[in-house]
DNA sequence: AGCCAGGGTCTAA
DNA sequence: TTAGACCATGGC
């Protein structure tokens, strides 16, 4: 079995330096919450949408009402609407001010971030990494398919966030990036073509197709 | 046509 | 505490 830095060596390997999600901290914040089950495609008509006006005070401007229309191609609406709300009162609280919210725990952060509605384990721990830079490893649906193929078993969210926090090095850049390069896998090859010979962890793939033809998965 | 997409909340047992 | 219904829209 691969360690997670030898898992994070081969990705790197493979696909070269991955991408930051986005420098703006309140960008990241929005679109954490609008691409939750949905595409990132719906997400990015958003970027067209609201042109470079994504700020605190331009969403506060807005009534509930007004930003559920303006987000409605990303599905959950509603929920969603309430959430970036409640998320910039929140972030307000700071001033709208990245630098503010640095001087708080890890711990408390995340917590705070949990309190919020529609925010769970995975959002706080996009918002935490990217616009924070706190280390705090992003377990996603991708995430848990690709430690899947690879033939890893892990009970729960909380098993796999460990399996890599104590097998890394604490560093949120490390995390962010590797969050990115378990994404790019998985819309490459992961998903469609497990085994295809290109595939880095083609060889690590071979008992999890045996399961299939089992049909435990 | 019908299924799925990078989740989260609420409720019932 | 955990499983299952529910939330909404777009793309294939």
């Amino acid at each position: 079995m691969l360690t997670p830095q030898e898992i994070f060596d081969e990705l790197l390997r493979y696909y070269g330096k991955p991408q930051w999600w986005s420098d703006n901290p309140y960008q990241v914040m929005v679109e954490a919450v609008l691409v939750q089950r949905t595409t990132w495609s719906n997400v990015e008509k958003m970027r067209t949408t609201f042109g470079g006006k994504l700020r605190p005070a331009y969403i506060q401007a807005l009534s509930q009402k007004q930003l559920e229309e303006l987000i409605r191609p990303c599905g959950f609406h509603r929920a969603k609407a309430r959430s970036i709300k409640a998320l910039t009162e929140w972030f307000m609280q700071y001033r709208g001010d990245s630098n503010q919210v640095r001087h708080i725990s890890l711990e408390r952060l995340r917590c705070e971030l949990l309190s919020l509605y529609g925010i769970g384990a995975e959002t706080a721990d996009v918002i935490l990494v990217y616009c924070f830079l706190r280390p705090s490893f992003i377990v996603d649906a991708y995430t848990r398919t690709f430690l899947m193929r690879l033939g890893y078993l892990h009970e729960n969210d909380r098993e796999i966030k460990n399996f890599f926090e104590q097998g890394l090095d604490i560093d949120a850049k490390l995390y962010g990036h590797y969050h990115w390069l378990i994404l790019e896998h998985c819309i490459a090859l992961c998903r469609k073509k497990p085994l295809c010979k290109e595939c880095p962890f083609a060889r690590y793939c071979e008992t999890v197709n045996t399961w299939k033809n089992d049909g435990i998965l």
